[in-house]
DNA sequence: AGCCGATCTGAAATCGCTTTCAGACCACCT
DNA sequence: AGGTGGTCTGAAAGCGATTTCAGATCGGCT
């Protein structure tokens, strides 16, 4: 064993196997209840786990097994408020089937995610990729190391992998109708990250709204209130458009923060849509009108997915979530 | 080896040696760089790793190592937007030594968290906890086991175990120096969860504030904006406080929330102040009057800290972290 | 009494990797 | 030539659990 500096010796199942006079097998067979094992015998072996303290190592258990009892998420970004909603519900679900969840941040950086699900799936029994970057081709290497893998909030066509996603496409559809039913005509999208299948999803939407007479035009911008209060600016300026779309509630709210200190009214002179409902009703200046999806749910569904996916490899229909209008106070008529 | 329905094979490091014409220990210190290889040999294990696509088990190293190239974080709320800003840099600095993060969440549930910990301490090297809701005698007795253990925003007096904290009785000091400066005399607290040291640690600052000629009166709150919104009402009806203080941000901003819908002006009727500076300042109503703490910084100590105690043991100082008070629009002189 | 089958137990193999240990090889020096 | 020392390599012994397999024990039945 190697030598660990200054750490107490650790206690094995053998310690214990001595110490309640049985063998490890015996020991194993009463923790693991595999086995009926005769009660007297039960009982030594727990006094001899209580009085030393033994916990099995997991390790040792995982290469013994063949599974590490644990799985892996990836996400973009932890401090963006979606995830740590949606780590709550699989944490939740993965541990109601006794495993333990290892959490990765790629820092919305694609090049590092590779990286990154290798190492998972190399400690992991299965990994759930949220929002992946990743090239298409990456994305395929990985999925055919047969390694249970998840996809969430990203589709890929023609990519035998089971994934959970919402429905952004008619999310945003929902928005571009309310816009056009409130008689606008022209708006602005302050888009998000471009690689990113949520962003082309919500921008998708935008072909099927003019149909409704909705015409939107696209605007660089990202993920972040910083990033929406830097790009409004220009919009106001030499737009024609009526109405602000933003690629997340949090690109809306700052745009609107922005909109507040410039004087602009809203939804008087511009209506202004989220994306998400993220819930900060209650902190922000403004009831946002948006579109939500559970996110617990969502989260949940991941995890009994990728649940699914461990016991019995069942390769579950890729499921879309169906997202929710939420009228409030920053959507109207177009002035004028 | 256990049945794994519808995997793949493993690829083991023996596939490998026999691929490259080599043993299983050349193959090892080829990709350990533990031990000189000559370079032909080299070549012929870099060429089957990857004509194979072998990824070291996890698990098997770890035993063999006697170490998990893990570190474990118990948060008791990963929807806090305090924690993933923590989450983000600890997860950098281990990602930096080599290791990866384990996440582990208790739902602010006290009775959880020892059993959580215990698990965490089953598969990573060391565990950090943050904020640990726990009560001192289970808190002893986990850091009793020997096992590598950073506390985070919890001091426990008289127990040896290295801890890294933010000076919030300093910060909560400053908020009602500043409080008292500005002339008010009486202020209502809304109060946080009462186990937690965090809240004990705010409060005791209210004795010392009383040198100042300010009076501070608790109110039963709780930790999110819900529990703001829902306790700040009493306060304006029964007391006679003209500052509100939260037990942070969320609160803080849940109560402005109801005031503003109840038409109290702020802060010509009332200050109020928060604490924490979650950055919410482009999407909240009002620039709050708050204490902040370098969220990154401090997540990065933890981490730094963690990483010290694993390799050469060292038992360092408890640190404390100063706040800073940043005063914005929501507090002013008092009223009359 | 003797035999059989059902239970329960322990010895030993196994999981995949690291690391020690000893041997092979080679160049060099006396 | 023979010895010496230094590299490099492979065999084998762990790491700490699980699980198979075979033996021991015991009751019941003929």
């Amino acid at each position: 064993m190697p030598h660990r500096p200054g750490r107490s010796p650790r206690i094995t199942i053998s310690d214990v196997s001595t110490a309640a006079g049985v063998s490890a097998a015996t020991v194993s067979r009463v923790l693991n209840g595999t086995a009926r094992v005769d009660q007297s015998l039960v009982d030594r072996v727990r006094a001899a786990v209580a009085s030393l303290g033994y916990r099995p190592n997991a390790a040792a258990q995982g290469l013994a097994r063949g599974e590490w009892g644990t799985i892996g998420v990836l996400v973009p970004d932890l401090a963006n408020p979606y995830f740590p909603d949606v780590l709550k519900a699989v944490s939740a679900v993965a541990r109601a089937h006794g495993r333990r969840m290892m959490v990765m941040e790629s820092d919305e950086d694609p090049a590092v995610e590779h990286d990154l699900v290798e190492d998972l799936m190399r400690c992991c029994d299965g990994v759930l990729l949220c929002s992946p970057r990743m090239p298409r081709a990456d994305l395929a290497e990985l999925i055919g190391r047969k390694h249970p893998v998840v996809l969430f909030n990203r589709m890929v066509p023609g990519l035998p992998v089971p994934s959970i996603s919402v429905d952004f496409h008619g999310g945003m559809t929902q928005v571009c109708g309310h816009l056009a039913q409130l008689g606008h005509r022209r708006a602005a999208y302050l888009s998000g990250p471009s690689a990113s299948w949520a962003n082309t999803e919500r921008i998708r939407a935008f072909e099927a709204a003019r149909a409704f007479g909705l015409e939107v035009e696209l605007v660089e911008c990202g993920a972040t209130s910083q990033a929406g209060y830097d790009a409004v600016m220009p919009v106001l300026e030499s737009s024609d458009a009526t109405a602000i779309l933003g690629y997340n509630d949090l690109v809306a709210l700052g745009a609107l923060a922005r909109m507040r200190e410039l004087g602009v009214a809203v939804p008087a002179s511009y209506s202004v849509v989220g994306f998400d409902d993220i819930s900060l009703d209650l902190v922000a200046h403004s009831k946002l009108t948006t579109v939500s999806v559970p996110r617990d749910e969502l989260g949940r569904r991941a995890g009994e997915l990728l649940e699914q996916l461990l016991v019995n490899g069942a390769d579950a229909e890729p499921a879309y979530l169906p997202m929710t209008l939420h009228v409030r106070d920053t959507s109207g008529p177009p002035r004028g």
